[in-house]
DNA sequence: CAGAATTAGTTTCATATGTAACTAATACGC
DNA sequence: GCGTATTAGTTACATATGAAACTAATTCTG
């Protein structure tokens, strides 16, 4: 026989995959605005500088891994921050396929001009929140982020 | 003077916005998966289907509003819906710019389908959260979009 | 009511992105 | 050592996306 049972309802402002993704989109895209506006970075030039600022030596592939990008995008972000002269990059003397990224003298000195507006930005964003309910919000999403980890099938 | 004050860091796995992005990013991704995988549907086509499943009649406009997509873009998702014969679009009466979209037969059953299916889907997400866990973080992430909200100033 | 301004929705075009194919160097098995 | 398999990174190609221009219908203003 026919299901006859009502479809439950969903209504999508309340489906929290689509409440997570409006949040992040809204603040990368503010975030991504004021790197564009300021200093001409995408999103990934900037956490390619990030980590390369925090790990000077650091390859692309490892890069990969610290900021979640696949080694096409950071090929492209080395590439346009090679352009711009904010980062080089020298052969590694013993593996002839890795390459070792560095800021340049300009790229360390947008680098420091960028970290401390970016943590101004993130603690603007914070500031509604307590120090508690920070913290609780890392634990959250930290939970979630265990059960949604790639791979890991639904039971 | 020279600014002499070392630049404080910035670990980028600490930094809220990518965090959230990252978080958000894997589940969309696995969402998207489900989708494409089942019904040959983009997310974007799934937010119109949803909503237009929950207000027949919707215009493209109203669809917009309701899923924080621009007009282009469910302009292209109404379009492929058609294309699939999951919507069909009837002329508004009283305003010809305005066309009100319904879910075909096919449509409909694609979506009764679904829904328990998402529904499912995030339930085994937020299964690692105790229901006073689930309150909180709705709570935090509503507290973090009316900071983050576009057009306000940062101070 | 005529013309200007607005709104709904589509199309165009330039750019961004992901997948897969590719190159070059290294590691592995024997 | 020699051929095969891996790995680092780039390039090519197809598709996705967003901004702006565009069309058609409506509303506003005098």
């Amino acid at each position: 026989m026919p299901d006859t049972s009502p479809t439950p309802t969903l209504r999508l402002r309340e489906f929290l995959p689509y409440r997570l993704s409006v949040l992040s989109n809204t603040i990368s895209r503010r975030i991504a605005d004021l790197y564009d506006r300021e200093f001409g970075l995408t999103i990934w030039q900037w956490r390619v500088m990030a980590v390369t600022g925090d790990t000077p030596g650091i390859s692309a592939t490892d890069i990969g891994q610290r900021t979640a990008m696949d080694k096409v995008a950071v090929s492209r972000a080395v590439a346009g921050l090679i352009e711009l002269g904010y980062l080089e990059r020298k052969a590694s003397e013993d593996d002839g396929r890795r390459s070792q990224l560095y800021l340049t003298r300009t790229g360390q000195s947008v680098y420091d001009e960028i970290v401390p507006m970016a943590l101004s930005e993130e603690q603007a964003l914070e500031a509604v929140l307590t120090p508690e309910e920070r913290v609780e919000l890392t634990r959250l999403m930290e939970k979630l982020a265990g059960s949604a980890s790639p791979g890991r099938p639904l039971w």
